[in-house]
DNA sequence: ACGACAATGTACGGGACGGTTAATTATGTC
DNA sequence: GACATAATTAACCGTCCCGTACATTGTCGT
């Protein structure tokens, strides 16, 4: 929730009533909650459209259609949380901090952004095939991952960690982790109770999820 | 897909030539494969119906409707899943290298058994909603754990493992590097390249996944 | 053999839902 | 101020799709 509506400054040209962006913003807003909530084809179209400050034909006007908006979402989806990841920096920490600072971080920051996990859920049950379409997706790669290399490059200077360590796999682990820990929560949740996804339970498992990719590294 | 039809000798009487044993597990098998290529809402009865070998009135002869089938089929993924587990072995085995096995075990289980992974996702997607109304669920708890537990004990008694070790939360790492490794495959593959996911790549993975586990218990 | 009932096939209704058509108002241009 | 164009509204349409009514056949008990 937070925000919802969704407003933009006009750039341009001097002060106007109707709010092209603002309306564009908005739909996106609401129908990220939407898509998140039921999925691509669980979503409606006139569900999204009333809780909107517009109605269902702007969707449509902007998005073409029901994919068409699911697409911006998406992407909307990976923007919003990789922005939210730039605000970390590890350069002043000693590599072994920093890469423990950095699974702390990985693992709250998907705990506090459930509405990406579950674009991301959904966009995986259909094969990832709208990523697909999306090249502004290839850029995100750089920004996740150089952050490791880096790490990985200082502690095996430093011969704090092993040399054979890649940062792609340790990212996959790290993500596996902090991501598992968000998707499949209720599943898990139900069939072993509900202790773990606790406060207690979380910050256990916080460190262990440290524990495991700190002694996975370790020389 | 392998056999596809399913069918069920009869126990009770003499022969039939009805089977509504094999109509019925024929719907459920052929209701899994769509549900979980398609999701519960994405799903289309007469899709699947067409796909039966009966007619779409039998579908709702048995179960009533779309989530009375769903919940069959979410129940007999969780059965079919947990009946492939039971097959494995450890007690004759030292406790690490047990350990060692299970992770294994699991990690290619999971690979195998992509439609159950898609399942379960689809089933977090709904928030665990159908997963609440089972209580079969409860039970497969047991034999999951038990596992863990005996090799914990033992591992522990022999001085290998650390005894802070927590079984249930030893199951939430396995089951988060196992479970993502397939459910996010084609994100991840997109956005980081296919690498992973080939044959070499894989038994990398295997391999850290093990080793995480392994370096996480050690005393 | 026959009645009761389980199992199955066919055809169709009704509503939800994605998408569109046509008209209306606001904004900038000359 | 008139005109082109962007932004927006409201009513509507056609189809997809879940579920059902009705008819029919097979099987068992007696």
């Amino acid at each position: 929730m937070g925000e919802g509506i969704g407003s933009v400054e006009k750039a341009s040209r001097g002060g106007w009533k109707q709010d092209p962006e603002g309306v564009r913003s908005n739909i996106v807003a609401v129908a990220m909650a939407e898509f998140a909530q039921n999925g691509l084809s669980g979503a409606r179209i006139d569900e999204i459209a009333a809780k909107t400050l517009t109605s269902k034909r702007m969707i449509y006007y902007y998005f073409g259609d029901k994919e068409g908006l699911y697409r911006t979402v998406l992407e909307e989806a990976y923007r919003k949380v990789r922005s939210g990841e730039q605000e970390l920096d590890l350069e002043h920490l000693a590599p072994d901090a920093a890469l423990a600072r950095l699974v702390e971080f990985t693992f709250d920051h998907h705990s506090s952004n459930p509405d990406f996990i579950r674009i991301v859920m959904i966009e995986n049950i259909h094969h990832g095939a709208y990523l697909e379409q999306s090249d502004l997706i290839a850029t995100l790669n750089e920004g996740a991952i150089r952050k490791l290399e880096q790490i990985c490059a200082r502690g095996r200077a430093a011969g704090l960690f092993r040399p054979e360590i890649e940062p792609l796999e340790l990212h996959w682990m790290i993500s596996a982790l902090s991501f598992f820990n968000v998707s499949n929560r209720p599943t898990f949740s139900r069939i072993f109770g509900p202790a773990l996804f606790g406060a207690e339970g979380q910050k256990t498992l916080r460190g262990h999820a440290v524990e495991m990719v700190m002694r996975f590294v370790k020389a």
